[in-house]
DNA sequence: GCATTTCTTGAATGTTTATTCAAGAATGGC
DNA sequence: GCCATTCTTGAATAAACATTCAAGAAATGC
């Protein structure tokens, strides 16, 4: 019928990705997209509509690839318990610079989440699907009965996750490896303080 | 000599701080300042230097406030554990628009820090003489035979500010109030997990 | 090869931004 | 009451901002 794009849509929101990421929402300007991604405006906004709009789109894309990790990291895992181990422990030995960007959904939803509902419900949507993940984990975990049958899966996830995003604040501050280690060390105690797990 | 201000200093930072702490850095304008404070640009210039200026004395009189409610909060309780669970139970607590804006030193942090020194520098400075008095209070309840011996003050203070900051994010996203108090209840659970404190 | 549709281009739009500055007003010392 | 100093005022400035659009280019269907 007529002239296809000439861009790769993911190779556009990958660099888009990294401004925002490194920039975050207001301190990337359309000027700087269009350099980055090749794209002039017109196509841009052809593409995603408007600057939130391509915002929006990069959120999905970063949230889905960061799922996939977390699910490969589970499954790749000796047990559930230690899974979940492993997912904060990559959390807490990532390098200085990947640290201080931090979590482009967790940045995002206190730059510009607490003002604008769109982007609120997209970050809310994926974190919601994060702790489920985590919480089946611990589900399985406690079946292995590698928990304290006590223990609720629902509250840990919840703690998990807040675990988290502490971490990637610590991150942001500039905080060392070694700190970051001693958080996951603490919250797996959390979990399983009858020193029935590896931690 | 000469004439003096007819504004006040604390009055306008109060001001200010309301409006960064609510739309962000980036988001905050001079115009809505100078509509706010009741100063023209010229005077809020004369008495910040810049809009960076005025953010910084804003940050670092929030956090001399902050830092007078924890020590009060530390000081009004019981015995030092009380006095930890309640700074946190504190935070788990605050209504829904309490919460939605967060802390302001985390929410800069995130959205400046990154990518302004003397911002960082600020709010690290802070950050680590919350967490220096959360660890005397960690020492102390040792001392008084609260805490497991074999816990480590150091590393459990660093837990607990990952927590508050996750704690933090959690409000953010619009997290339940319960939720929160179920995240405290975890945390204090990694503080002495043989049924010894109050949690 | 023509018609139609879609994509690309880049200049132009109007608004908003942080900051400056010259002129006027008020104060304190003497 | 006058001089020196400091504060207040509000218009002006220049840069940066997100967004639009008309014109040209490419590709498909027939």
């Amino acid at each position: 019928m007529a002239r296809s794009a000439e861009f790769d849509r993911e190779a556009v929101l990958d660099r888009a990705t990294m401004l925002f990421w490194e920039r975050g929402y207001a301190e990337t300007s359309i000027c700087q997209l269009v350099e980055a991604t090749g794209l002039k405006p017109g196509s841009l906004y052809a593409a995603f509509e408007s600057k939130e709009g391509l915002f929006l789109s990069v959120l999905d894309r970063y949230a889905q690839l960061t799922r996939a990790r977390i699910r490969a990291v589970l499954a790749a895992a000796a047990d559930p318990l230690s899974g979940v181990e492993a997912v904060l422990q990559q959390l807490a030995d990532s390098d200085a610079q990947e640290a201080q960007r931090g979590c482009l959904l967790v940045n995002s939803v206190l730059e510009v989440g607490r003002r604008n509902g769109r982007v609120q419900e997209r970050i809310g949507t994926h974190l919601t699907k994060v702790e489920a993940m985590l919480c089946q984990a611990l589900d399985q975990a406690r079946a292995y009965g590698l928990l304290s049958p006590e223990k609720s899966p629902d509250a840990l996830a919840k703690f998990l996750m807040a675990t988290i995003w502490g971490m990637r604040v610590l991150g942001a501050t500039g905080g060392q490896v070694a700190s970051a280690r001693l958080v996951v060390a603490e919250a797996m105690h959390a979990l399983c303080d009858r020193g029935a797990c590896s931690a």
